[in-house]
DNA sequence: GCCGATTTGTCCGTATGTATC
DNA sequence: CGATACATACGGACAAATCGG
């Protein structure tokens, strides 16, 4: 049950996107009709074309009207996209996985790993190294760092399941801000030591950084993918400069 | 000069962002007191806010402000980011570049390209092949499809020059809307042959389709980089479900 | 624990500007 | 030229979260 008007409007226009009701490159009702369907405000009907725009979903035209520009993917590998969980990314794409924690300590952030994480010296942590298992091969390697004054009673039994899950409905923490740095390095002997990696010798890397809603750095994470289980969708708007 | 109220007030506080004046974790000033500061109304003040949030740049917490979440970035490497093109990356980064045009040609979308361009079969194409230097190294391989219903009279001299110079400033085509698949491939015969890839066996991959703002698919590229000259940032925000 | 001040979140209605047809 | 549609901006109302007294 969606909270507000506007998150309905949204879902609803998403939804009839997706299904194709409005196809690609057709044009969906005017902002006056959708006002008058939803029985809602100008702002409200725009707020929603605007984050569906921010998607990649529709694009305004000024004087034509809005358009869709989704077309249906077909990929059969691992996607991810938006702060999304991997439990959540492997639902979605309909594979199966397992989770293999080999390394769980507490650890106190020194200097070098606070100009990297960004945790401030001295910081209490988790420090959490895990497998991860798409069709039982491992092919991702994942470095957590969890900021215990957020978290706190964490094990690995709770990280082997999903730790979103337990920050969210247990712990009821939000999160908001998610920042990401993506390149492509060179496989290490960590990765060799862990993974199933055949003859790559280089890896999709994601450095992450996620804040709570309360603005406190509560993860800071590496995570390193095999190349053909790593894919990642973006779309991006052009200023009106 | 911005051209609007909102643009002058975004760019505003990102500049007094970036510049510290609101450091790292710091509140801006209320709502209400950026009202006065910049005599306009409460909702282009959050217009600007909203957009700095989506950027990473700030994170709003309700009943407290909106605190700064910028911290200078120290890379070495290239960046990309949004839709920015070569040079003003090349430019922003310090680095000295050039074009290489290796193939230019007119050809025709068949069936197959038409399934991964999305153009509809039977659109007159350009089909270029381009090598991009970085510091004189030739670390990245273009291929750009240009929709020739679009793009009129395009050569060789100004692919080597900025075809986005040229797009915007000559023909004055608006580019709106672009979305790109990152993924990791093996390195291909292409590649070793244009490029100097040392010993590396991946390549950073880009696949980007480009609408006007007619709505129009007017760019399918693929973009090839080698590891070590490819970095991508992207900021995520937690849908208020 | 309660109340009130402050601050952000959501929503509305209206006016004006500008692009398209 | 007028009708339609999106873009920008204003001002107001109320809700929800936070914090201090």
């Amino acid at each position: 049950m969606p909270k507000s008007k506007f998150e309905h409007i949204y879902r609803d226009l998403k939804e009839k996107i997706e299904s194709e009701e409005y196809p690609y490159m057709e044009l969906l009702p005017s902002e006056n009709q959708l006002i008058e369907v939803y029985d809602c405000s100008r702002n409200t009907v725009r707020r929603a074309i605007k984050l569906l725009a921010t998607e990649g979903y529709v694009q305004s035209q000024h004087g034509v009207g809005v358009r869709s520009l989704y077309r249906p993917i077909h990929r059969t590998n691992y996607l991810i996209g938006g702060i999304e969980t991997f439990k959540d990314s492997a639902i979605r794409n309909n594979i199966t996985t397992s989770t293999h924690v080999i390394s769980f300590e507490d650890i106190i952030c020194d200097q070098k790993l606070a100009e990297t994480s960004g945790f401030e010296v001295g910081t209490p942590l988790y420090y959490i190294k895990k497998v991860r298992c798409i069709d039982n091969k491992p092919v991702i390697l994942d470095i957590n760092y969890f900021n215990k004054r957020i978290i706190t009673d964490l094990t690995k039994e709770i990280v082997e399941q999903s730790c979103y899950d337990y920050f969210e409905n247990e712990l009821h923490i939000d999160i908001a801000t998610s920042k990401r740095l993506f390149t492509v390095e060179r496989v290490t002997k960590q990765d060799q030591e862990n993974l199933e990696l055949n003859d790559y010798n280089c890896m999709a890397v994601i450095r992450g950084h996620v804040f709570t809603a309360g603005s406190e750095l509560f993860e800071y994470t590496i995570s390193r993918h095999r190349p053909d289980y790593f894919a990642f969708a973006d779309t991006a708007i052009r200023k009106h400069v």
